[in-house]
DNA sequence: CATGAATGAGCGTTCATTCAT
DNA sequence: TATGAATGAACGCTCATTCAT
């Protein structure tokens, strides 16, 4: 039998249908992964059911295993995700700035903006940093501490041009200027109370962090 | 079986036990909310089971029902009591000091002091900030924000003597101090990594948060 | 507080309730195990539901993992507990005689009588050894071949008084009546076509296995 | 996306896989059977999945039910086709005996060289017999009963000739017999301790089955 | 009050089977 | 026919809570 025909055009189908396959899979681990956000946002991770993420993603409850492990192991693609995403962008703003001010500025106001913008990012963030097991934490602080490291190279590059204080720990101002931001986004979330607007907020902190609350630095209590 | 003697003295035992009960009842739910901040600490409140804190008490299951509602009682009873504790220590020692910039250094020092101390106590607010149900979290914040507030007042106070800057919110700048504090000393838990000492930590903080990290604030960006 | 009286009476009181509970838990754990091997004869292992055996058992299906750590160590249980009965009573049975020939027509009269009085018991010993991991079967056939150990053991005694050929390899002579006899009681479970007593089937299987089934055996095809 | 390439030529590879189908079909039948054979015997029924038989045959799990309606009709398959195979070739060696003497050795030593050759042919039976359900078992058993029909057939012709004890039931002796080498090489397979050879062992199930174990026949116990 | 055995609702996960391509 | 992604029913097991003693 001449199989010349069926497999040049098997060719085409492979191709065809890797263009359709790729998508879809894309689509479906996508789904998930953003109605897993939405989910443990909601809920927490504990108290999140798997069932609810099938339901909010549209799949069979089984679906999901096709696309993970287990149930924690959604989590951490959905962190790692939302991480991925945020220092990426957030390196993309960087790189538009030299002043290490500016750049304070920039994280400051970008990660307010992608915490109101994205509340369930936000939570996800708390859920995955408070919530779960410390053995495994290691490993994920490794990962997440990329995007606070962006905080302690700001902090080193304006050291070095005289900018910054140089008596300033930067792995310790990192968690500092992360801290604060975590939490006020956090409470955003958490309290129906009326707030601060991302602006106001954001020009509070920068002010804050660069400058300090006093009135007259100077004059320091004795 | 002959059942009398078995229920004949068993009253003599409910009367010898009664006796010893004022005195037990106290120690009893003192036992458990000391067992459950620990075990709460060590597992988080999810994966930390009754049976555990029963067993650290050394009470049995049932007992614990006798003293509170549930489980998340056990959790709220431990933040509450935690919370009161911490409260009342910082307000003895800031009812020393009149000057609000030594009144944020000693909110600062003794708050990281407390959390390395009592390493259970910052994961259990850890836990209960970011781990619980949100339709009861308002309560419970309001709760908490006794604590918080403390911040915002000393602000208030330092804003009105013209030594903070009147500019500053009070209830931002609260968040953003405890965001500070809570972030270090969750790293100190989670992390294997060596740190700084408190000391120094609470140095860098209040310098930070007082005069910013500026080498000079007048020689602000463009 | 003279405590005395407490103590003393106290020491009853545990006494009486030891013996309550000991009956207790051995007949909550007697309970589950006959439940279980009702179900297990009935459904097989794999089909078999941990409901099922909780409610044939009436108790929760949770009370069940009070005794047992899992379903295979139920079924484990089951047969070991079966085997040990089956091993005593033949032992005690074969205490009574001295000749080999005897004992072995004690055996499998015996061992019939067993499987035909409860059915179950053959079903279970039939599931575990052929339905269940390899990994595993090890150590279960150890603990089985004490059984089937009594079968080689009297061939031996028979062969030393030169009552039984010597040629005989005793392990092989033991699979070869166990085998024999388990396939005629899994006939009798399995089908529903009538068969023989018994005392007849037991009659042909000794005269089968002691003297063969030739009518002269000194007439060998060539 | 145009798609008219993409169904163009699927009207190709349909048609060109329509041509191979005719054989195809008949080798992925046995494929699957094959694979099936040697997945049930590695793992046993309940544990074999569909999937692993589908990889051990090199198809698609959907493809297995184009040629069986569910899992246990793929077991069954697989029992009526190493039945057949055995009932077959079991009954071209018999035609070559007239002896039922030589008939039973016959028997015995095919029985016990198929098993040790083909040890997921042993276990296929040790399953299909105890592991599934009774509602189903009759009809297999009149099926598998061609095969130990052979044994009581020989029986009966040894009866008729003279040359076996007229008070033997060949239906019980069918099952003694049968019971005896499937004990035999189920311990083959389950246990890794070293046995006789086949040859050894057959020689003695022949020797016990004809003549028994007892040295001199005449002398029973009183 | 204290106990801890018992309960049973509830969930994560598996896997035989289906079906769109 | 062939594929394998998708389905969803079903089950083993856990653990907060109850209650008889």
């Amino acid at each position: 039998m001449n199989e010349w025909p069926f497999m040049f055009f098997h060719a085409f189908l492979v191709y065809f249908q890797s263009l359709l396959q790729g998508m879809k899979a894309e689509n479906k681990h996508t789904k998930i992964i953003v109605a897993a956000t939405k989910v443990f946002a909601k809920k927490g991770f504990f108290t999140a059911r798997i069932s609810d993420i099938a339901k909010e993603a549209k799949v069979a409850d089984g679906t999901i295993y096709l696309y993970f492990n287990n149930k924690y192991d959604i989590l951490l693609s959905v962190f790692e995700e939302e991480v991925r995403k945020i220092v990426e962008s957030t390196e993309k703003l960087l790189s538009l700035e030299s002043d290490p001010r500016k750049m304070l500025e920039v994280f400051i106001t970008q990660h307010l903006i992608a915490m109101k913008k994205n509340k369930n990012l936000a939570e996800v963030i708390q859920i995955e940093l408070r919530q779960t097991n410390k053995v495994i934490k290691d490993y994920r602080d490794n990962k997440f501490s990329e995007y606070t490291g962006i905080i302690a190279n700001i902090i080193r590059q304006g050291q070095e041009l005289g900018i910054y204080r140089s008596d300033i720990q930067p792995d310790l101002a990192k968690r500092v200027l992360f801290g604060a931001l975590d939490e006020v986004s956090r409470v955003w979330n958490a309290s129906l109370e009326t707030h601060y607007t991302v602006d106001e907020t954001a020009n509070q902190i920068i002010s804050m962090f660069l400058t300090g609350i006093l009135l007259d630095p100077d004059n320091l209590s004795e």
